[in-house]
DNA sequence: GGTAGGATGGGCT
DNA sequence: GCCCATCCTACCC
């Protein structure tokens, strides 16, 4: 199968080189600012790579949509443990969302993954992906794009600041706008506005 | 182009 | 027992 070209704009580079791994004080700082920062880092597992088109913040106090909002539990412990970890969870039975962790140690606070551009390893993502028909479909969703890079529950509570799970800056220039609007298919809380994405990247999970 | 419905299991009340 | 930070298929314009 051929995959359409994606279309010309702000477009990493296929087989782009990378710049350094994203330290522990990038993610000890607000969750939003992570979250708003993490865009345009590209995510990288082993072989498969992409770039972050889409975030969410997920905070503590009284954003009841948090996992984290009802306080520690067996699950949720990473959430409040040391930034730069992974919190990866399973959704519906079926499907597992990467999330990364913020705010200092004891403060919960978390951005969940939502989009990827692929970038390298795309051969890989596709045979994790056979029900991906085109290129967008590839890991433009937070289920989606842990399938595509091979992230499970196996790497709840690993350090993305080292190791085989980790983000990187990209190389050279790459202008956008973030667009803001509120999380997706959550209840409460359902109008904060702590979705950022690049406005007008066609790999996000919806416009 | 669009959407309704089902899959499927862990977490929490 | 109910609720999901979702995805895919079938079916309908």
């Amino acid at each position: 199968m051929v995959f359409r070209a994606p279309p010309p704009g702000c477009r990493p580079s296929q087989n782009m080189r990378f710049g350094p791994i994203l330290n522990r004080a990038f993610y000890e700082r607000p969750t939003v600012e992570v979250a708003r920062g993490l865009l345009g880092a590209v995510l990288v597992h082993g072989p498969a790579a992409g770039m972050i088109v889409e975030t969410e913040a997920y905070l503590g106090g009284d954003d009841l949509a948090s996992h984290s909002a009802r306080g520690i539990t067996s699950r949720t412990q990473v959430i409040f443990g040391p930034p730069g970890h992974a919190y990866v969870y399973l959704i519906y039975g079926m499907y597992e969302c990467l999330n990364l962790v913020a705010e200092p140690p004891g403060q919960p606070g978390c951005v969940l993954i939502r989009a990827l551009e692929p970038v390298n390893g795309i051969e890989l993502m596709r045979s994790r992906r056979p029900a991906a028909r085109r290129l967008g479909d590839l890991a433009s969703g937070p289920a989606k794009l842990t399938m595509a890079l091979g992230v499970t529950r196996a790497q709840n509570g690993a350090d993305v600041t080292r190791g085989a799970l980790v983000v990187r800056r990209p190389t050279g220039k790459c202008a956008f706008e973030i667009e803001v609007t509120p999380r997706i298919g959550i209840g409460e809380c359902a109008d904060w506005p702590l979705r950022f994405l690049i406005r007008g990247n066609p790999f996000v999970s919806r416009r």
